[in-house]
DNA sequence: CCGGATTTGTCAGGTTTGTTGACAAACGTA
DNA sequence: TACGTTTGTCAACAAACCTGACAAATCCGG
């Protein structure tokens, strides 16, 4: 139940219906393709002879293609439609502390090819650097389609409208126009969005399943720092000014580990990678300094999984604990927001088997009821295909959501 | 950009256009009214001719009226429209442990009749004694004009699908099946919701325009609980099962006060009525008991304002503490969702001018950038009517929201 | 007092859709 | 080969927006 702004609606047309209607049409042949149209007038409840144009047209804009003729019992054999796909490409961009990558790929979010690049400490080397690979990449690729946009998703906050970062603290870049400068330079569209609403945006249209069927969840990074991305009634949440889904500094304590924010005690300093080496080192995360002794020990969450499943039991303990405080902290989220399912990614999922309980004992440690604790919590283990992928969608996503109106 | 389910999606039919046009119409009546036809017309930048059938159809249906001719500086004068409100009624009814309270109101908020009554332990008491009193106030009210439903606002969780009340701990009821009982009883609808939810409701359609203009905003009671109705995107959020808002468990501390809830350190145990006046007496909420001692002190968050502001410097500081962690509080919120506006309700709203500085403070004190430690935080001075206009807008809202489509 | 200018509200005709029902094409089977 | 079944298309109708014209109502200057 949405309230119409008097202020700020959009009118119905002459073509609203159809335009509504066309977007249904792509999203079902996204989801059930190769799909005939007898299918989709059947699932759309209407006559076959409304289908026809919608997809007709759909095949005029390049969204959809013809197939093989499918198998049909008796009657005459339909042609099977397809969401055009294979040869429309995407440029995904995935700027992270340790190196940025890219991915070129197509429509279904198949891997065309991959690179990887030192993230330069300078903004605009970034943009150069970007600009020559994604020209390369494109250029050894042509005949495989042409590229649509580019994605670019980044470790920190984003204005939306401006296209401006606004603050990358692990990169330490403020108010920087990426998407203006990679735009002029390379000549297509750059859509550029926070890492983890680039997650959540990657299993709501290129997952693999696991919160289909659900209209809300939220996407929980782990990482050098620990944010969402929030999925409300299929929309995603990005609050006023595109900063919601900082839940990482929710506090545990008000008084507990320092935290890069320069707050204490934020979710984030229990949990984060840092936070996690720190516990298995058996120092104290309790000035900001320290987070810089952690780093030069050189050892990795990774690292700790490694050694816990070896059988050194501190790394077991170590992780275990932090297991108790990641079900902790989700438990303000759950509180909060009530989502459908929770899905975390970052390394530490990749550790699942070994923290699973004591997450699950966190979260119900401090959820209210009973349904609210069965809350599904999924690990999404540490692939960087996620966060490529959730760039992609930035570009693919738009072309396939819903019209707004009203 | 909402991603259309293709599983459970709302085509659009030869009548959505209008459909949609139609409550845009509605809404902009209800708005700007009085307004003409033409104004109408310019505001949706569409020729006079499409407004007169929609506006026709609108006062055909009851939703507007005609009124008085309106002034005009050359030309014909132009016949103004209003939203019908004065003869179509609502029952509104807020229960709450203290007592419970109905109020028989018009379409546009204005109270016709207000009656109180002790709140009975028992819930089926509670539908035999509203249905009494609910059919006393129409007859006494029938030239008034026609009542078309009842909203139930109630301080806990609730099924919308069946509406029934799942658990209202301060009430001790558990799955209650309020709105059929009731619904048999009287005989008309009854839309039933949670208190913090409905007080967002209240500020989104009934409000005095402290959230005008914004799309996003939490509404968070201070009360013998604590808790948020949120809206995101002219979206209320309601979450996976209803439980969304219960931002009053998330923590301050791992181990601080005990709270209601069985944990330990929530906001609520902090900032909840019974958290101040305890904090006010020196005592500490270590134990479920010490509520029930607090409660027989028979001392409330009312008096200990009122003691403040006549000079008790204990009871000054016991506000201003507080005062700072509901801001800390409050944090979490932004953090997590980024609303364009807070608005604070309940008994300390009432202390505003002497916990003001200490709330941004505390606010400030965790949020992550300036903008959002800006948010404007705006108190809402203990008012029951803030929660009976959201029970009225339970029955009155869902009649001029969006249709959904796509 | 009258004609022109201006504004409002309505209406008829054109266009674009959904909707309905009919029909040819394609296919398997008796 | 005849028949039933299924698919895709098309024509006729209805419903909505859209355009342009027009009558009604009002003010104002002469």
């Amino acid at each position: 139940m949405r309230k119409i702004d008097p202020r700020n609606f959009q009118r119905a047309t002459r073509t609203t219906t159809k335009d509504i209607n066309r977007q249904i049409v792509l999203n079902l042949v996204r989801e059930y393709q190769p799909i005939s149209r007898a299918d989709l007038a059947r699932r759309m409840e209407v006559a076959r002879g409304i289908v026809t144009p919608l997809v007709n047209e759909l095949i005029e804009q390049g969204m959809l293609v013809e197939g093989a003729m499918g198998a049909s019992a008796r009657g005459r054999k339909p042609t099977l439609l397809h969401v055009r796909a294979h040869d429309r490409l995407a440029v995904a961009v995935d700027v992270r502390l340790s190196e940025t990558q890219l991915m070129l790929s197509d429509f279904s979010g198949r891997s065309l090819a991959t690179e990887f690049l030192p993230t330069p400490e300078d903004p605009d080397e970034l943009v150069l650097a970007l600009t020559v690979r994604i020209r390369r990449l494109l250029d050894a690729h042509s005949a495989a389609g042409d590229c649509e946009g580019i994605g670019l998703v980044v470790p920190g906050m984003v204005d939306r409208a401006t296209g401006r970062l606004v603050h990358a603290p692990t990169l330490g870049w403020r108010d920087v126009d990426l998407r203006a400068a990679l735009e002029t330079a390379v000549g297509l569209p750059v859509h550029i969005e926070r890492d983890a609403v680039a997650c959540a945006l990657a299993q709501m249209w290129m997952g693999q399943g696991v919160v289909q069927g659900t209209d809300s969840f939220a996407y929980v990074t782990f990482s050098d720092g620990v944010g969402a991305g929030l999925v409300m009634g299929g929309h995603v949440v990005r609050g006023h000014r595109d900063a919601a889904g900082e839940f990482g500094h929710v506090p545990l304590s008000l008084d507990g580990p320092a935290c890069l924010c320069g707050s204490r005690g934020c979710w984030e300093a229990y949990t984060s990678n840092p936070a996690v080496v720190a516990r298995y080192l058996g120092r104290e995360l309790a000035t900001r300094e320290s987070y810089a002794q952690v780093r030069e020990t050189r050892l990795t969450v990774t690292d700790v999984i490694a050694r816990a499943r070896a059988g050194d039991a501190a790394a077991r303990s170590a992780l275990e604990v932090t297991g108790r405080y990641i079900g902790l902290g989700l438990s303000a989220i759950v509180n909060g927001l009530n989502p459908a399912r929770l899905v975390v990614g970052g390394e530490i999922a990749g550790a699942w088997d070994l923290i699973r309980p004591m997450v699950l004992q966190g979260l119900a440690e401090r959820t209210l009821t009973q349904g609210t604790a069965a809350t599904p919590v999924i690990p999404e283990p540490h692939d960087p295909q996620t966060r490529l992928r959730g760039a992609a969608a930035l570009v693919i996503a738009p072309l396939f959501a819903a019209p707004n109106v009203g």
